[in-house]
DNA sequence: TTACTTTTGAGACTCAATCTCATTAAAGGA
DNA sequence: TCCTTTAATGAGATTGAGTCTCAAAAGTAA
C-alpha cells in the first residue's frame, strides 16, 4: 500500500502536480481491484465508501493517471471508457464477451511485431493501439 | 447507381422493414465516399444538400444500414462513432494519425490467423474485432 | 505566517445519441 | 384504385458520459 502512495507521488510530482488527499482515494480505489471499471463504478464505490471526492474530481484524477501511465484506459466502444490499474504493467490486450460482459486479456508476441511492420509500411510512428475480439465466451455461446 | 438501389431493397426486406426514400437518401450519401465520417457529418451533408431527412432518422437508417452489413461502423474511442460503406466489402482495420485524423486501412491475413488462435485458446466465439493502431501519420512526425 | 498557485466541489453545460408520440406513408389485399 | 394495417418519420425532449466554471479550500515555497 505504501507502494502506492510512493507511485502516486512520484507520479505527480514528474508532472508537476500537487500530492492531494482525494488523488490518493482515487487511485486506491483504482488498485483495489483488477476488474475493468468506468468512471461512475469508479465514483460510486468512493461515494459509498463515505470518503468524499467529487465527480468532477474523479474523472479529472483518472485523467491524469492515465497520462503517468498509472492507469490505462479502455475503449470498448459502448460509449463509456474503462479504467485498469498498470501495477503489474505487462501489456495486454482484451477479449471481451459481448454477451455477460466478462473481459479477459492476451498478449501474442507475433501480432505486436506484425503492427511494427504495418506502422512501418504506412510510416506511422505508433503511439498506442487498440484490439479487441467481442464474441461469446464459453459460458454463453 | 440502381446497384445501391437494389441493395438496399434487398437488405431491407431481408430484415421485413420497408423501403423509404429517407433510407435510400442516407444510403446514397454514404456510398458517395470512401471516407469514415459521423452520423452528424452525414446528416449535415445530407441537410445542405436541400434533402430533408430528420436527425432520428439519419441515426436509425445508419443503424439499420449496420445491421446489414452496408455499413461499418468504426469505434475510434473519441465519442464519435464513424461509418464507411461496404461497397467493396473487403475487411480492413485501420491506423489513425492521432494528429491531423488521417485514417488508412490495412488488413494483414496473419494477424487475423492469430486472432483466430487466441479466441481458440479462450473459447470463445469471435463476432467482431476492433484493431486500430493510432500514431502519427508522415505528413505529422 | 504570508503570498501564490493549484485543486476541489457543486452544479451548469456540452454533445452524440436515443426516445416519444402524433403524423405520414409503405405494402398488401379487396 | 382505394382501404386497412402497420411501420417509418419528424420535431423536439431526454439521456448519459464527460467537461467546464468559478468561488472556496488547500498545497507549497519563502
Amino acid at each position: 500500500m505504501a507502494k502506492n502512495v510512493q507511485l502516486l507521488k512520484d507520479g505527480l510530482k514528474n508532472e508537476g502536480l500537487r500530492y492531494t488527499s482525494q488523488r490518493q482515494i482515487v487511485w486506491d480505489e483504482i488498485c483495489k481491484t483488477d476488474d475493468h471499471r468506468d468512471a461512475e463504478e469508479i465514483y460510486f464505490k468512493i461515494k459509498t465508501s463515505g470518503q468524499k471526492v467529487s465527480r468532477a474530481t474523479v474523472y479529472r484524477t483518472i485523467d491524469v493517471l492515465v497520462k503517468n501511465n498509472l492507469v490505462r484506459k479502455l475503449e470498448l466502444g459502448d460509449g463509456r471508457n474503462r479504467y485498469e490499474n498498470r501495477l503489474d504493467s505487462s501489456h495486454h490486450d482484451h477479449i471481451v464477451c459481448i454477451q455477460c460482459g466478462r473481459i479477459d486479456e492476451f498478449m501474442d508476441e507475433n501480432i505486436e511485431k506484425l503492427q511494427d511492420e504495418i506502422a512501418k509500411k504506412y510510416q506511422f510512428k505508433i503511439v498506442r493501439h487498440i484490439h479487441q475480439l467481442f464474441g461469446l465466451c464459453s459460458d454463453c455461446r
